[in-house]
DNA sequence: GCAATAGTGTCTATCAGACAATATAGC
DNA sequence: GCTATATTGTCTGATAGACACTATTGC
């Protein structure tokens, strides 16, 4: 029998298998600290709660189409910095039927961040901060929701919550020695900026002179000449993101 | 109408959906290199070609359950580290059907490694080497097979290429890091052991005296007091790895 | 000149690479 | 003592944190 042939006669519904979607954890950076955008789930399971914007991928789509699918019609954002974050398969993890879903962050800078909230009424902004739950149990996201600052934690539909958890961890780990940062950032942006994003993320203050010396040592900053205004002290200096090459 | 009610309507078949699969990466280090033990395909399609050993999800089982499954299964191994590396989704993967596969990355030492290849005459190892195709591609894993050393390249099935040149950059980015390494080791191993397979999978020489003092200073490395035997020179110190607490 | 922040200089602690010296097993 | 490798000591260069200093803008 040729390959041709094998293939003519396979029939691929032969057996039951999982369903398969896609949940996006979509961050941004707000008032120094970081945050994922939810939507206020209005049907079962968990209708009330708040989750990820997330759907079911197409049987003619990759898992990279539908995740920029999703970020277009669940959260009306053009573009932004995606990457693939891990893939949950726990068998019990959403109630309707057996869902692998595999979880994709999206970057927002701080502009699509909010402009996503404004156009979109049934977003909501929730502030991550993680913490470890004691020896035995891993890393926790710990949220709070609100447009506004303050506002009551979360609980979170399905997973999601371990998403979020994983997601501000791959973060964190990525920060310093690749480019991600710099999708948290509009085109240009000044030192302090950047420094303010990368606390923000870490948790934590930086030193200024020795994260001034990396960034600029690193190659990846391009100075545009121009700088800041609007402030009444002295302005910085604004810098584009250079890929490396 | 209640979300028990919601439920019992449900129909989880109402849409076509992808196959889900995993596929393991089964790596062990072997005189001085890094490997990857491989299947030959006996069916349609790339029936003749090497490939990751794989299988479908079940519809009960987890993702790490269904890499465990095949683990078991397909190479005879009954543990391993595993931990899950990426998901690939591209439409035409497969010319089967659509099919998502969920790549796992297994750690073998290189007992468990040899007695896998002894064990199933159908396996055979592929040494890995990883070079960048110029400016526009990106890594690309070379491959060449043979029980001994030597052997043709391979081409291998599906982009089961793709996932193997994942699998030794993870395993690069994370080795110094994480405590990876140790999985690659027997439970006892002396400095030079540990070093040789960091060697291994960096594909370079380390510097002998800043790998033990970081090696050491890390805490993870625990004498066991005994040395090793069968040596016409100054026998190592063995140790044995402590999980970080 | 004052306030406030941008940007720089310098000292020190830490850590990795280089290289050489010392230690110790079997023979 | 000889061989081969284990293990340690020390020098040096690179880099991060700390802290203080200088620069520049609007007012």
């Amino acid at each position: 029998m040729s390959e041709a042939e094998f293939l003519s006669t396979y029939d691929p519904a032969a057996y039951e298998r999982p369903a398969l979607a896609v949940d996006l954890v979509l961050m941004g950076v707000r008032d120094g600290r970081p945050g994922a955008l939810l939507l206020k789930r209005t049907e079962h399971p968990h209708a009330g709660r708040w989750a990820l914007p997330g759907g079911f991928v197409g049987l003619d789509e990759t898992l990279d189409a539908a995740a920029e699918r999703i970020l277009r019609d669940k959260a009306g954002i053009a573009r932004a910095h995606l990457e693939q974050l891990y893939t949950f398969g726990a068998v019990e993890r959403d109630p309707r039927m057996r869902i692998v879903s595999v979880a994709y962050l999206a970057l927002l800078p701080e502009r699509a961040f909010s402009e996503a909230l404004d156009g979109m009424p049934e977003l909501s902004p929730a502030v991550i901060a993680v913490s470890w739950a004691g020896e035995a149990g891993g890393p926790v996201a710990a949220l709070s929701t609100g447009r506004r600052a303050g506002g009551e934690p979360l609980g979170l539909a399905f997973d999601h919550a371990d998403i979020l958890a994983l997601a501000i961890l791959r973060l964190r780990g990525k920060l310093d020695y690749s480019d991600v940062g710099f999708a948290l950032l509009p085109e240009q942006f000044t030192l302090r900026q950047l420094q303010d994003v990368h606390e923000a993320i870490l948790g934590k203050a930086l030193n200024k002179p020795a994260f001034r010396r990396r960034m600029l040592d690193r190659g990846w900053l391009e100075p545009t000449g121009s700088r800041e205004g609007g402030t009444s002290f002295r302005p910085a200096e604004l810098y584009r993101f250079r890929r490396p090459r």
